[in-house]
DNA sequence: TGCGCTAATAGACCTGTGTCAATATAGATG
DNA sequence: CATCTATATTGACACAGGTCTATTAGCGCA
């Protein structure tokens, strides 16, 4: 399943209601940041220093097992939050700040009066 | 369980890694927004007129039945997104515009260079 | 008080999902 | 090729969660 271009052209959904559709693409996204893990692992993606983290410096940050870790960095991959990228043996996963930016977007509310 | 207060403080989850509390914090609410028909509730809610809506109108908008609707609302509502005021027979919710500007402002990514 | 309407709760069912141990794959290196 | 390290996949299991029907609770009104 292909990440969301149906997130593309949304305007905030405090300005209108989502279709079905838009409501099934976006949910994906926040079902996907919606565990705490991933949400942890997002957070070290995005704030690390060069951009991308090594599979081994995450599984050294959480006490869960190696395919924990891989099974959840693939859920944040297949949403589009996520890329990889292997260098001989290490894979690296860098955050697609296209992605945040536009569910940012999404939610984002008009200062309130 | 109170809504968010752990989300308050915290700086863009782009700059910072999330400690496993915040974690644990914001991603009750990203799941909460990760099912299709609570994002699009949040979203008839957030744009709709006069900025409340009675349940009756939401049960209308969706194929399901009344309690399972009541059920989201209930979610919604535990997570600190909406609140209800009864009055009279009805009862009408609304959106709290500082949990959603606050998620959004979490995952705001800065411009990218 | 009793009826009717609106919304919430309880309980059951079935699917989805987070986790692990075991195994497989990919690449480096001897 | 054999082996070692790093990561991904598989399969199993237990629990969470979305949905429904049936029931209950709140409120207005005759």
């Amino acid at each position: 399943m292909e990440p969301l271009e149906l997130l593309e052209c949304s305007s905030p959904l405090t300005r209108e209601p989502l279709s079905a559709e838009q409501g099934v693409a976006v949910a994906r996204v926040f079902k996907a940041l919606g565990d705490p893990v991933r949400l942890r692992i997002v957070s070290i993606v995005a704030s690390h220093a060069g951009g991308e983290v090594c599979v081994c410096d995450l599984t050294g940050a959480f006490e869960l097992s190696q395919p924990t870790v891989s099974h959840h960095l693939k859920v944040l991959k297949e949403v589009g939050l996520l890329v990889s990228e292997r260098r001989a043996s290490w894979v690296y996963y860098r955050l697609v700040p296209e992605t945040l930016a536009e569910l940012s977007a999404l939610i984002n509310v008009p200062a309130t009066a």
